[in-house]
DNA sequence: TGTACATCAGTGAACGCGCGTTCACTGATGTAC
DNA sequence: TGTACATCAGTGAACGCGCGTTCACTGATGTAC
């Protein structure tokens, strides 16, 4: 079954990656260490090779979740030049993202489970608020941040009100309203003036 | 120790309400059953005469927060005359109800949770958020509901990042900068052109 | 280059613990006479 | 109104289960000669 130094580390980034999936799935209480070793097969003996402990895990895991979001949000701005805040809008109140938390925004995910977690949790989760709240701001070319703070914390609060909703069509109208609303901010200054 | 009938429907409450107050502190996931009976001074045994199952609890303690919460904000508009917009938001982005999340909104304390929890809370939730978006829509004037939508997405969002964010300066910040910018938004109808 | 051996990544049985749930029991309630 | 008894709210010991964690073990890795 070979077992390397090499390996060891590449099990590790598994091991993170499926924890950092499975607490934007299905939040922070739902991360067990059987269950996680088996979903990278492996068995559970094993996971102290890797982690000292399980809140260990939880806390890193929380910091892969944000890392992993954050980078492909800046990946998705890059391509050409960055992407203008409409777009990144409309991809942030998507059917898609909503409907698909475990590769999406971990603030979204996480924010309510971390807000009651340790405090190492919630400085890794403040810092990605601010980068956040940072990155809207330069492309809505403001001064202060002060449109961005109200832009991002309607981002989160529609992502997060959409996926509560059980009714698909009252969802996909939280979504719309703020989308489309969030998305002609730029243009008409309501926000900068 | 005295039970009667009467006792009985009165505990049933307390517990209902211990649950409601623990669920918007701490989560869904940090509702016991042995810890939740001892709090309103009962043994774990005499639960299952109140409740078919933990299961059966959790649904309910959600529905009463909710409840709990909406009855709250309907009582503090209704002194007088309906509370202007202005002075809702001030109140919802306070740091006292920050810091209060069990006595708060279950809208912001739970959203997140429910999102993952079964049908039947998902659907009572729903049912809040669309009475949070009419009663907030009444005070803002609203032909539709597109202001209210998006003043509630913020007010939401920005509640839920201030209590995850570590430092009190910048949570405070949070606050009343989402507070400040919706607290003038009836007047100079930037969101209801 | 080939062999001998120490290292160590991963295995899987076993542990104590707290959980949700059950149940025989207790004793106050409240009803029937 | 007073007594006798059925009801039933609440008790607390006990259950099986899944959890996080430990540990003796296995066998491939990779190094020393």
């Amino acid at each position: 079954m070979g077992h390397s130094q090499a390996e060891k580390a590449r099990n590790r980034e598994r091991i993170l990656k499926a924890a950092a999936a499975q607490i934007r799935k299905n939040g922070l209480g739902s991360l067990g260490v059987v269950p996680l070793m088996r979903k990278v097969n492996l068995t559970h003996g094993g996971f102290y090779g890797h982690f000292a402990s399980k809140s260990e895990l939880v806390a890193e895991a929380v910091a892969c979740a944000l890392a992993a979001a954050e980078a492909a949000a800046r990946a998705a701005s890059e391509p050409a030049k960055p992407r203008r805040f409409a777009g990144m809008v409309r991809s942030y109140l998507s059917r898609a993202h909503r409907d698909n938390p475990e590769s999406g925004c971990a603030i979204a995910a996480l924010a309510g489970d971390v807000a009651r977690a340790d405090e190492r949790s919630r400085a890794t989760m403040a810092e990605h608020i601010e980068s956040f709240i940072a990155r809207v701001a330069e492309k809505l070319g403001d001064k202060d941040d002060t449109a961005a703070t109200v832009a991002v914390s309607a981002l989160v609060g529609a992502l997060t009100l959409s996926r509560a909703v059980t009714d698909p069509k009252r969802s996909d109208a939280i979504l719309r309203t703020v989308r489309d609303y969030l998305a002609a901010m730029k243009d008409d200054r309501q926000l900068t003036r």
